[in-house]
DNA sequence: AAACTTAATGTAATCGATTACATTAAAAAT
DNA sequence: ATTTTTAATGTAATCGATTACATTAAGTTT
């Protein structure tokens, strides 16, 4: 690799004028401007940024915390992500915590160290405090997780909305007897849509039905998902449609029923949440709610760059969701 | 954030003392010790990596190439490589390329201008000569997807004798029509594991008959994958058994199946291969060859880091797959 | 006791950029 | 014609670490 002081001798010229080229922040004569790009070219010239980040201080970094890559619930949000933060000049660097608290420390002190000047978390937990210290000395944008409280900047849909209508929905196709499954409600998400399911039972002027309600104990995992179906499945008298709080879950769901010989779509209606990929792979294709997630990543990536770069702060945003019917609902009539 | 010279300052010490304090390279006095830390840990001073990688010429980190990361085969492979990676004090960065060439070249950039010391691709593909160039110049170890010429280190199964190994199965259960679904065959395991399915068939004395040949046009996409697997069904002389280079292309296979009223596991066997998630979601489960990821990942990361320090090289390294048998295959008798 | 190590620390150069502060010559303003 | 601006460039300080080299005092060797 060569450094400035070649390029600024190969072209006969002082370091400054390079690297005033490069920055292309003070008048340069036609000439000189010449001679030094044709240094730069043959020399294969490419400024050396731990030397250029020691100097400006800054480190055109974001971090983006995904809990996991498993899910390819993330893979769109990432990329919206990462196509805006290129479009303006950042790089970006993904921060998978697994869960693990302590792993998301580590990345954390990136932030503080310097080496990431802003960070978009999806991670955010109910009872995590430790992001609304964070957020309040360092750039941070929350996404699809969030706080809602103080002056936090958050991305999202509303989750609430969403689960109302949809729960609405199964009301209006005439069901009586409707299930929930949902986890273990350490994501804010998770307890809107149940909070949505709630609303939508009582302003339909239904009581919730505890034996109704079923909970993935290991988070959004697929075996989870299995017990709670069968367990809201297993009992004599059984709710006739279940709202899911993600694909996943539904899609275990499915599965129970199918064991149980329970036609979904017909028998039984299950809605899911998310969207995924898979929930259009099997018959029946789940009803579920769409989020905008390249949208999500991108305002996300926006709203945060121009907190670094302005200082500004902004309120949460909640972006549109859509309810996607399929064939995995349907009128209590046709039964 | 606190620098040196004011650890220094503060420790009543040079900033010479306090580096060799923090490297532990050179005899420190108790005393001094003792003062040093005291004051490092009061300013809770860390160490700018700016500064410390402009001069000491290294980054201490790893790029993962990945194709994508929607595809959860991925997941576990990126865990090895991280938890390897953070117990030999490096980072990672997760280069996610979506097939984009340009992309690829611009995270390759991040190697040549010193961002990073080394990188772990799995990227590469069969006319891919990039790579074979750069890995003459940078340490670089490839994972799943190689290139076995020369010099070049790679990390992955052995594709072509765990297909052969799983057709021959299908043989044994006494199939003569095998169905083989692929891809566009633009990565070498593709490519292999057709090869393993043609010299199990020749083997068993058999010949291909390319009306039982299907490509997934677009990579490993779940449509492509459902018109490949309509094409083999769709005929009137059918294959009672398929191979599917992929878990994704052999679920797309039991979907078909399923709307045609085949029964999957009685009249039709079919073997998907990478042993992913949802390949136990679903009914019937699929029989499939089973990857040893999280390790294939650690060794990777290992082999590169000591290619990295030593700059030995190795050679490739094949791990250990696995058949494991579900109830996506059966043996013709059964119908 | 003189010569030689070694321990412990300091001084200052260095990594490769950016930029504040000169400097000069030409153009513009008075 | 003199002063003031501005264009174009250079010199050297700076960012925050590491480290080659220097220095001093104490301990070893002969």
């Amino acid at each position: 690799m060569s450094t400035i002081a070649e390029v600024a001798k190969e072209a006969g010229v002082s370091v400054a004028t390079v690297s005033r080229v490069i920055n292309g922040n003070a008048p340069i004569s036609e000439e000189t401007l010449e001679r030094v790009t044709a240094a730069i070219s043959k020399l294969n010239y490419q400024p050396n940024v731990w030397g250029r980040r020691l100097r400006k201080k800054e480190s055109k970094m974001i971090l983006i915390f995904v809990p996991n890559i498993r899910n390819p619930y993330y893979a769109s949000i990432v990329s919206g992500i990462e196509d805006t933060a290129k479009n303006r000049q950042y790089g970006t660097m993904l921060c998978i915590t697994n869960g693990d608290k302590s792993r998301e420390k580590e990345f954390v002190e990136l932030l503080r160290t310097g080496q990431a000047d802003g960070a978009i978390v999806m991670t955010v937990e109910k009872n995590d405090t430790e992001i609304l210290k964070l957020a309040g000395q360092l750039p941070i944008v929350q996404c699809c997780e969030y706080h809602r409280k103080k002056e936090m900047t958050y991305v999202s849909i509303d989750n609430f909305q969403a689960a109302r209508q949809v729960v609405r929905y199964l009301l209006d196709l005439g069901h009586e007897a409707i299930g929930f499954i949902g986890s273990t409600n350490k994501f804010i998400s998770s307890e809107e849509r149940q909070q949505g399911y709630e609303a939508a039972l009582k302003e339909g002027g239904r009581d919730v039905n505890s034996s109704f309600l079923a909970y993935a104990d290991e988070d959004y995992n697929f075996q989870s998902g299995v017990r709670a179906a069968k367990k809201l499945l297993g009992q004599e008298e059984r709710p006739t449609a279940i709202f899911c709080i993600s694909d996943v879950l539904a899609l275990a769901a499915v599965r129970v029923a199918g064991e149980m010989g329970i036609v979904v779509g017909k028998e039984l209606s299950i809605v899911g949440f998310d969207d995924v990929e898979y929930a259009t792979m099997f018959h029946p294709m789940l009803t579920t709610v769409s989020q905008p997630r390249y949208a999500m990543g991108k305002m996300s990536a926006e709203l945060l760059i121009r907190k670094m770069e302005t200082g500004e702060n902004f309120p949460g945003v909640y972006l549109e969701h859509q309810i996607i019917l399929r064939d995995s609902t349907a009128g209590r009539s046709r039964f």
